[in-house]
DNA sequence: ACCTGAACACCGTTCAAGT
DNA sequence: ACCTGAACACCGTTCAAGT
């Protein structure tokens, strides 16, 4: 193809779908990322140094998404509302919740985020500290779920369309050493994960940290 | 080199060295593990099937370390503890906690440890659901929490080492952007990072759980 | 039974060369 | 200013061939 055709964000925005076609991370690369923009691989270093600089851009596009909930709003629920909308966007694109793993969270809207998700709770009167790391930790579950969920779902997908014996039998696997060596709380965990969806798990994770903030208000 | 040398045992012995010496887990590799046990890559796949299955017995290998809490313990403090053991395991191999992300936890070492970590919930009065996504949500938190702090000194590292000016930059911009668009929240996080260690930031955000559990018992 | 060597199909990145 | 083509140094995996 000729010249004067590519920009920065015409890259991000193929890069996003090349990604939600990837069955994993890994398997996501920029050599198809420019296949599919019918471009040679070369020609992205000219828009961006290096592939981390495409999955930081891309990082940045998404969270850009995250609508900010009503400040008026009572605290508790303006955090759920937020990861909410958060837990959305992830599941929209499975594999974003890696891409903020894999990325540093420097971009502007990025550090907004967690200056806004401190702030719902400070005001509450929860102290700076305890803030802080609860906004940790519920990053972190979210984004952990999430990448779990994501990892049962191409397991999944694997299994039934490629019949791949190895990965069905670690499924097994699980479940016969739960039963022969009497792991009752797994067992009764397999059956929660197969009742409960994810968000529903996130939400019930997020409401035991609120539980424990609350003892931190006043 | 002649054969009758290698067992499975010797390699993920090497491999967990091998990962030792990586700066990151994309630069681990089995060549790199094959090079340091003076032996060729395709004979790695004599002993094990695939890549997948050497870092699932690498992780196997590691959990295998973790000891459990004396069960006559409080419940508190027989998670403290537990979750203790599990940090310290993480970092003296910083590399683990990926390690446990990019493997299904099907080892027989890995469910008792999940068990065993409701059991200590459930023994104290938490119901069965709350106890499973608790213990989900603390584990995501110790992975990434490691896992931050692990980025956190390979760029510390590049930046001294190699004057990577790309990082370098990343850590600058996120001070200057915190400060020029008043993201106070934010400021105080980073003077938070660097005035408490990333075992004390867990042991903040799992006094918080626990706190909320202890609405959950009775 | 255990290991090698060569080959295959992939990567990210660089750089001289084209328009 | 923007893009190509070829090259480089890496991957994981397979398989015929050696001992």
């Amino acid at each position: 193809m000729a010249h004067r055709k590519l920009d920065r964000e015409q890259i991000i925005e193929q890069a996003l779908k090349t990604l939600g076609k990837s069955n994993s991370f890994s398997d996501f690369s920029l050599r198809k990322v420019a296949t599919d923009l019918q471009v040679d691989v070369s020609t992205l270093y000219w828009h961006f140094k290096n592939k981390q600089e495409i999955l930081q851009a891309m990082a940045e596009a998404i969270i850009a998404q995250v609508k900010l909930p009503n400040q008026q709003l009572e605290w508790t629920v303006q955090l759920k509302q937020l990861f909410s909308n958060i837990f959305d966007i992830y599941e929209q694109y499975p594999l974003a919740a890696i891409l903020m793993v894999e990325t540093i969270p420097s971009s502007l809207v990025r550090l907004q985020l967690i200056d806004r998700t401190i702030a719902i709770m400070t005001n509450a009167g929860v102290d700076e500290q305890t803030a802080h790391i609860a906004a940790t930790s519920i990053d972190f579950l979210l984004t952990g779920l999430v990448i779990d969920l994501m990892i049962e779902n191409r397991f999944r997908q694997q299994i039934t369309t490629q019949q791949d014996q190895n990965l069905a039998g670690h499924v097994k696997k699980i479940r016969e050493l739960a039963q022969t060596h009497h792991l009752e709380h797994m067992q009764a965990s397999i059956k929660m994960r197969n009742q409960f969806s994810a968000k529903q798990q996130f939400e019930k994770g997020l409401d035991l940290i609120i539980d424990g903030l609350k003892q931190h208000t006043h």
